[in-house]
DNA sequence: ACAACGCTGACGTCGCGTGACTGTGA
DNA sequence: CTCACAGTCACGCGACGTCAGCGTTG
């Protein structure tokens, strides 16, 4: 950190890449990364070192681009927002769109999970048909099969085709 | 499809790539990457032309990896899970996993969730304010800061850096 | 003088394929 | 002649990580 009269009366605060990373827990390689697409460039930098040097009223921007990035927008949408001034009916698209994201990845999950179980258990019935049998081969493959059930289509053409 | 009496006296019935591709509906491409990786490969494959020959036999294991791949196991572990005869402990374990990973996703979605309604309202109510004021360049820098109050070592920086 | 920090640039990573191209057999 | 197959290299996504080789700061 580091004092600098830039040009006018009052001091102006400024952070190197190095202290802007450790603040908000990112790389350094990321914050050259936005810098060269040009999502969040240092306010100042230094023309012979090449230091990049950050102003203390940037870092609510840099905070908003991470927090957008958290919820899962992806950096080419976050510059698109940013280029455009945060525009608030923008926002709310975006948000909206990401919204569905999220619970569409909710709904994509429990169904996971609900197969998940069932493979699950129908591996648990087969550890303890093992213990019993005393170490049969396992034609697990039968398994996943009752799982996948709901998969109509695919059912109907091997029915056909396999006459099960 | 065709028959073929592989051998012995019952008639074997083989598929080629295509009809395969065409009854999981999934791209013939992705079936020669399985070949490719050992993780599917056809029982037979002619040796002058190269055509895969897909054994009806062999189809359950296409449809227990797809299922698995379904809910997200990578085709790395698949292998190796296929590699030990889909060994009932082995899966339970990556069952497990899995579980965890979702249960994880379904938590993140639901936490990112609740920062969008967060964001979506603050731009919600700039949107109306910029309506009554007719047009001021829209600070929404500060919106997303009321989101990442959770941040508290990043705001404790701040805080110190800034005097906020 | 020295460590720690900074710079650029190019290539690597991960997973799962897809695309493009060319060549052969059915 | 047109499909359906084969093979191979390369690219694509996203957000960096890694390495090399060198200059700067305090």
């Amino acid at each position: 950190m580091l004092d600098y009269a830039g040009g006018c009366n009052n001091p102006v605060v400024y952070f190197k890449i190095g202290e802007i990373a450790a603040m908000f827990d990112i790389s350094i390689r990321a914050l050259r990364l936005y810098d060269k697409m040009r999502l969040f460039s240092p306010e100042h930098a230094d023309e012979q070192t090449g230091y990049r040097y950050y102003a203390a009223d940037q870092l609510p921007l840099l905070n908003t681009i991470l927090v957008l990035k958290a919820i899962g927008v992806k950096l080419i949408g976050i510059k698109q927002l940013v280029d455009h001034g945060l525009d608030p009916g923008q926002l709310v698209n975006t948000m909206k769109t990401m919204k569905d994201y999220w619970e569409n990845q909710i709904e994509i999950a429990g169904f996971n999970i609900e197969n998940i179980e069932k493979i699950k258990s129908a591996a648990f019935s087969k550890l303890e048909q093992n213990e019993k049998d005393g170490g049969e081969p396992p034609d697990a493959y039968k398994m996943a099969r009752l799982v996948c059930l709901e998969n109509i289509k695919t059912e109907t053409i091997l029915s056909e085709a396999l006459w099960l």
